[in-house]
DNA sequence: CTGAAAGCGCTAACAA
DNA sequence: TTGTTAGCGCTTTCAG
């Protein structure tokens, strides 16, 4: 059977809180007391309880982490960047995957409270849910990753998608481009608006003229971008250049391309975004913006962790982390006098 | 603060055990007083302590999972799976990531010993270990993922990799090539040596005459395999196909041949490992051998579930999971008279 | 059908 | 410096 404190206590002919008292290295106990304990301790393989001594402290060095899907890579990374953090402070992560969905996300929070989870860390669905007034009426500390808004009761970290959609879009137009495609993704990811906003503060800055006809919606994965991006091409009055909203849309974007036989950056530039292990991959290799987002795990890891210690003592913060160009090759200078150009084939009238 | 058994029962001047009872759908209790103590349950928000619970019963309703390390493609996909159907047997999953080190992996197995979990699922970083000891002594359950071999004491499920390296190199055999180079991959992954068992196996079963000059070891980091393709292709009667052990060191080995103005497959074939999302994009997209790793961890999380329902009831079971081949373009038959060809770059003497 | 009481393994206030 | 005692919130005999 499990051997427990009490199991030391009568090995050693000592009171159970004495015990409890050595491994804690509490001051008042004799060292040699506390030699005698930790030796028998360690002979008999003793585990403290985090569930006993969870139900005493309540702690249980325990959080929570809902993330969309941890099979994105983003997620991956944050969660990995999460469990170091958390290891470090020997903590332990139970994770959870919403899809973006309300109700899953529901269940996981009040399933984590019923844990008695010491905080959360949460890819919200949207902004401000039931979800929040829950784990704020319990108490417990919550920091979200990514969240739409920074009027969140709680810390928050997340990413500068205005200034990630700026950067793509100032690249574009600093390359002499005017017609500039939007594939906006999804809207259950919560940064897309913030990419548009981006995008739009880009082109008034510079002074273009925003056309709506020129943004258009993607779901994430291959065919509804492939889909988008044909719907973009064949338009009146089509882009020269293409913003993706994600390293996958750029994908299909190319597929929509190459299928038109337009080539890459030759006749459209394209920029991704998020800069995932495909993004290099891709010919020509897809220039992107790109955010650290391991590191996203780390620092919000952190935060939580930081609350947890001291609950007064620090005040909510919104950290944001600033996104990055990255160039490659997917992107290039307007073909001259493209201007007009219907782009419906490589070989044009002038050759 | 909050709200317990002891507050319902309080509150509907009821026993604090009758409460219990009525909310376990206990058949003893009447089902008036149940409809009223779910009633006030749900009206004052109580939640029951897992904590509590557990501590009583032994049964914390959370599962361990160590991976090697969620961000990669696979092992995110597996901690899905698990995640999926512990989600549905109402189970919690901690995830650990162990960096294929056995400190972390003893580190964490101590760790969630004392979490008091009810099981873990563990992709192991060798043969048997130590750790695999201490969870059968403490008879905690556990089901091994991609582990080296089936004599484990546990269930286990794994891929069977042997067959993959086989259908690689059969592939390749099949288009006509003879001299076959194998990048293995790195041993901190337990499959590689499954993989080059499978390889030998196809030659073997060919004739075709084994040549250790063609195998060598590489990494799983872009420049190690870029490192260890340029080192076969320079060597002395190099290969006409290279079975790249993983689809990034199929990657490295693209980049490899296109430094010396290669083709694939025109003038060297290329077979990857593991379908992960990158092997589609590349270009050529790339042959290689898939398996459903989303599906290793559904059904590794089932079998554990399976144990914990019915100890006894269930021996161990070994599952494998079958890879296939999935061919794209990276493959095709050897350039005629290619036998003797020094591979140096495209211009050879004749033209 | 319901209640009283013991106890899971631990910590912490209070004594000694 | 160490021991005693009282719970943390729950399940589960054993009584009624």
């Amino acid at each position: 059977m499990k051997v427990t404190l009490r199991d030391l206590a009568e090995r050693l002919g000592l009171s159970i809180s004495t015990v409890s008292r050595a491994l804690a290295d509490d001051p008042r106990i004799s060292r040699e007391t506390k030699r005698q304990v930790t030796e028998t301790a360690k002979q008999l393989r003793y585990r403290p309880s985090v569930l006993a001594r969870g139900l005493k402290t309540r702690r249980t060095m325990t959080i929570g982490l809902i993330v969309i899907d941890v099979t994105y890579p983003v997620y991956a990374s944050i969660a990995r960047g999460v469990e170091d953090e958390a290891h470090i402070a020997k903590y332990n992560v139970i994770i959870c995957n919403s899809d973006s969905t309300p109700g899953k996300e529901y269940q996981y929070i009040e399933n984590l409270l019923e844990r008695g989870v010491d905080g959360v860390l949460l890819t919200p669905v949207g902004g401000p849910t039931v979800q929040w007034d829950i784990l704020e009426r319990e108490a417990i500390p919550f920091v979200l990753i990514e969240g739409d808004d920074d009027d969140s009761p709680s810390s928050s970290v997340r990413v500068d998608h205005a200034r990630g959609g700026h950067l793509a879009t100032d690249y574009l137009v600093g390359l002499g481009h005017q017609d500039i495609g939007l594939l906006c993704g999804p809207t259950s990811f919560p940064w897309n608006r913030q990419l548009y906003d981006g995008y739009r503060q880009a082109l008034d800055k510079a002074g273009i003229p925003f056309r709506s006809s020129l943004v258009i919606q993607a779901d994430l994965d291959l065919t509804s971008s492939y889909y988008a991006a044909s719907e973009l091409l064949s338009s009146a009055g089509p882009p020269t250049a293409i913003f993706a909203g994600s390293d996958v849309t750029a994908y299909g974007t190319y597929r929509a391309l190459s299928e038109r036989n337009l080539s890459v950056p030759g006749d459209i530039s394209v920029i991704g975004y998020g800069d995932i292990p495909i993004a290099r991959v891709l010919s020509p290799p897809l220039t992107t913006i790109s955010y650290d987002s391991y590191q996203i795990g780390k620092t919000s890891a952190r935060r939580l962790f930081k609350i947890l210690e001291d609950p007064e003592g620090c005040g909510t913060a919104h950290l944001v982390i600033q996104p990055e160009l990255v160039v490659r090759k997917s992107a290039a200078p307007p073909r001259k006098g493209s201007k007009g150009q219907r782009g419906k084939g490589q070989d044009g009238p002038e050759k």
